[in-house]
DNA sequence: TTTCGTGCAAACCTTTTGCAGAGTG
DNA sequence: CACTCTGCAAAAGGTTTGCACGAAA
């Protein structure tokens, strides 16, 4: 689970208005965690992956407000919180494709399922179990065609 | 995600001999925690749950102590660890079904769910994924019968 | 007797919280 | 000016580790 390497030069215009919700005030602190996301398209961070990505241009930026404001930003529907099984969470942006994961058991590398490999399952789970799904999310153990291969 | 209480009276044979495994030492210990898991057939225990199960019969025995014991007898193939999103692990023992679970976002009841309901998505994972998928465990999220009818 | 397991204490890692002060709207 | 957010410190919760002693084979 590597960290990207960002520039956080600074925020789009269109991002300042999505981080600007109601009753949120926009700090340097949430612009620069967000960019942080946003600069990272298509991956998953982790609370200390955005830390560090941070730390470069705001080292006094304090891991208590990154983990606050990773909350909000979840309560926004900003981002989406995953547990990929790593006894961290991790996040991606809420805009991309709602979706789920293969986690390599052997390399840690993250792929990413469309939503409608599981879709006609979730009906069956519901009926056999009784409960109503919500918002599941699902995250598969294997291992990728690298680690696969004989080496 | 209750405690079930048990008595720890005393493992039967087929129990000591499944977890004396070859090259581990039968300590009394062991027997315990692993009588703590037999006499929970069907739930989850986390680690706290044996701590207090086995509490009542060895007071000394220490945390530290159960955190080895479960994974040795999890690489022992005897228990199995399971994810169930809340931060912990929780074991089972490997000789029942392979399953998974639905856990209540509201009350955190678990049910199982047969491997039938899912299998015929796994290979379509596979193809998506390219990733050979290995002991994969699901855990859905939703809102069990009981939260879901109106108070 | 050799080796593994245990108890203890301390550390580790991720995440949370109380509080006073700073910054935003 | 009101209220939110931040930085700091401390703590919480789960899990791991180093070490010396004790127990199993």
């Amino acid at each position: 689970m590597t960290l990207a390497r960002t520039s956080l030069a600074g925020a789009r215009s269109g991002e300042v208005t999505a981080i600007h919700a109601p009753g949120r005030r926009l700090t340097r602190q949430r612009a620069l965690i967000w960019e942080a996301l946003v600069e990272n398209e298509g991956g998953h961070l982790s609370a200390a992956d955005v830390t560090l990505a941070v730390r470069a241009n705001a080292p006094d930026l304090h891991h208590a407000t990154i983990y606050r404001t990773l909350d909000r930003l979840v309560q926004d529907g900003l981002l989406r919180r995953t547990d990929l099984g790593a006894g961290r969470s991790y996040y991606e942006l809420a805009a991309e494709h709602r979706h789920h994961h293969v986690v390599c058991a052997s390399c840690g590398a993250v792929a990413h399922l469309h939503e409608e490999i599981v879709e006609t399952m979730f009906a069956r789970v519901e009926a056999a179990s009784g409960y109503t799904l919500t918002g599941t999310e699902l995250t598969f153990q294997g291992r990728c065609p690298a680690c696969e291969a004989p080496s």
